[in-house]
DNA sequence: TTAATTTGTAATAAATCTGTAACATTTGAA
DNA sequence: TTCAAATGTTACAGATTTATTACAAATTAA
């Protein structure tokens, strides 16, 4: 993990345990209190995404945002937007200046390194690692390819994609309905024991010769990678 | 890729990191942490570019480049100029003095390795390989040719780039639209459905009497090189 | 200019995936 | 042990995605 970051919060205490957690996990980061001066100094650090406060001495949040989105080398740079509570989350949401995600303030380092992961994840996907494993299961996410024991395994979409979660947070129970809001796409609705199916297939496709069954039943819980 | 590379760097932290990481590329590297004694020495190593900090404990980094750009034996010797971040950026990009290009630190080593490959290229193209290769094939960006296996193999524009393209990243799998994104002339729109007939014309034209299928498709992602 | 090649698209075929219902089996509480 | 609830399994009919083909328009070469 090398991708750098650019943080604009005039908060310094938030920036001091941001940079140096991100600093820890190997970002390269750099950060400003203020906006005009840091967008001058984002286009010399040239990161490969910003965090930043919506709510600024001088610029807003919005204004930094839409300056970037009219420099050609900044277009496509993912931004990550910081917000006190209640500060009009749904102009946020709906922003087309293209904020790439938001986090409202107090947020958790956990929860925003899983966001920054995310984002990274579909703009740089070579800066975040790409790799799940747990024992000998291998998922590699650029490669979009799985592995049990050094055997490649086919997988369809579905299938793949809870895989994928279950690698996530492996011996962790998810229900039914956790499972179908992380894995199935928005707002779609399928029968619930549809994911039956599913994990049968999933387990149908990973147990290769007879070796020990990966996924477990939780009985009235759910599922989880065992 | 065995180009000789001379440093010129006062923190050891980055010698170490950068050399280490160079010779592992197949460069010979040899550095200075001082620019009188670097000098005498780069003379010596004669290298075939040189990575120099701006800003060093005796002679700065500007007053090297002109020493050298005097001596009509390195009047040509690439430079790449290493500058903290706020070191008066604007002065080294209009140098006359003749940087090749410069990268602020702290900057990750893999925009190093493109940017060294990028300024050899051009002044030294047999050291950095212009042939891009994967298994039996063997894409030539210089004579722009493509060969199947040392046969020859006639592909469209499109095709060639769409082959360089994945070349680039084997293994890896593209979705539609960053293939779209990197093959495409900007700001030229095609139907995303188009790919898949290009994919098809590119599998036609590399697949030489029936050997093995190189690109593979990802349902619901996109292609890769295998 | 004409001829040859390349490109994008639409139409259709083929392949693969999905969700569901129906029936089978297992589980655990009473 | 019994029985209802939960989960496993299977088959199958759409639905979705990709492959293939043909063709007209655009581009390039002769």
């Amino acid at each position: 993990m090398n991708g750098k970051i650019f943080i604009i919060e005039d908060e310094t205490s938030i920036i001091k345990l941001v940079q140096h957690n991100l600093e820890k996990e190997g970002f390269i980061v750099s950060s400003s209190e203020n906006g005009n001066e840091g967008l001058k100094q984002l286009k010399k650090f040239e990161p490969n995404l910003l965090l930043l406060d919506w709510m600024l001495p001088d610029l807003s949040g919005i204004e930094i945002c839409k300056h970037i989105r009219k420099d050609n080398k900044f277009k496509t740079l993912p931004i990550i937007m910081l917000t006190a509570k209640g500060e009009e989350e749904d102009k946020i949401k709906g922003l087309e200046s293209g904020v790439d995600d938001y986090l409202t303030k107090p947020f958790s380092y956990k929860e925003l390194l899983a966001r920054i992961k995310a984002v990274l994840r579909r703009s740089n996907p070579e800066i975040v690692s790409n790799n799940l494993q747990f024992e000998d299961l291998l998922l590699d996410r650029i490669e979009k390819r799985v592995f049990r024991n050094n055997l490649e395994v086919k997988l369809g979409p579905t299938e793949f994609r809870l895989l994928e979660f279950f690698l996530m947070n492996p011996k962790r129970v998810y229900s039914r309905d956790q499972i179908l809001e992380n894995v199935w796409p928005n707002n779609i609705n399928v029968e619930s024991r549809t994911i039956d199916v599913h994990i049968r297939r999933l387990r149908q496709s990973i147990n290769i010769d007879n070796k020990k069954e990966l996924i477990r039943t939780v009985r009235a819980s759910g599922y989880s990678l065992i």
